[in-house]
DNA sequence: GACATATAGTTGTTTATACAACTATTCAAA
DNA sequence: TTTGAATAGTTGTATAAACAACTATATGTC
């Protein structure tokens, strides 16, 4: 028997993602209206090349936690944005190494401020200790998981 | 100045909502394994018919958090499923009240059961203190945002 | 009662996700 | 060195989400 019951109507919300779906779409709301013609998830692609350019499409699914044809197809429309190039690896033909272009290098600063921005939003009026504590069990989530 | 703000790097999982993607994913694979033709995104309407039968698409948009195309849709296809049925109001011809079929009936103690059972293996070794903060955080984002 | 407005729901289009099936390349073992 | 397995990526198909544009019905004000 778990400690963790829930009482029924609460598992709701952990099983939907309310809180987070809520806080991608105030940041898709901010790329739109700044004019950045950018989704969520190709933004999520960029914000792991603007750490480390030039990894592989098996290295951007493990990082983003998407399967390959997920991350084959944001790569195909992040290319028609002219945002990412796809580049065969000399080594490894099976291999497709991802590079930004000088317009996605361009976004990082812009973006990552409308996102800390969002993130402020969401937690005003949220004490630093709490939020401390929900990384942690969001992150003991995951790996539980995983 | 917020006291909120996030050591880059901190942000990501908050944003995509990785902890509730994998619940997500682990309850889907639960279904699928027991037989359960049914979606996540169709359980979640469901489950709010089961508190509350005969309720309207309008109803189920305010419950679920979704659009109301994402509704039409989601009704579309658990009518196919013969899962529930529309219908029209008899005071209010614009409104569709949506009814669980007797099959749908039948498939919630299942389907809570095995909600219930992944929260459990996602809270497992998590503190009961420490889940009663992170759920009052993330319904603080929600209405902060919402 | 007529007309403007609001509300409920549907349809079209684009993007994204999951799963299965597929191709191409590399690796490893006989 | 050949062959079978593993790995990287693509394509097909179904479901879902967001947004805009649309139809139908109801409401409220003159």
């Amino acid at each position: 028997m778990s400690n963790n019951h829930f009482k029924k109507g609460e598992l709701y919300s952990f099983i939907t993602g309310k809180a987070s779906t809520a806080i991608a779409r105030r940041l898709q709301k901010k790329f739109n209206a700044t004019g950045l013609n950018l989704t969520i998830e190709q933004w999520s692609v960029l914000y792991h090349l603007w750490k480390q350019d030039g990894i592989s499409q098996q290295e951007l699914c493990n990082a983003t936690f998407r399967d390959k044809p997920s991350i084959t197809r944001l790569v195909d429309n992040l290319e028609k944005l002219n945002m990412v190039k796809r580049v065969a690896s000399e080594n490894d033909r099976r291999i497709n190494k991802i590079y930004l272009t000088r317009q996605a290098q361009k976004l990082q600063e812009q973006t990552m401020d409308l996102a800390e921005e969002t993130l402020n939003e969401a937690l005003n009026t949220v004490p630093p200790e709490k939020i401390e504590v929900c990384k942690e069990v969001l992150q003991i989530v995951y790996d539980n998981l995983k």
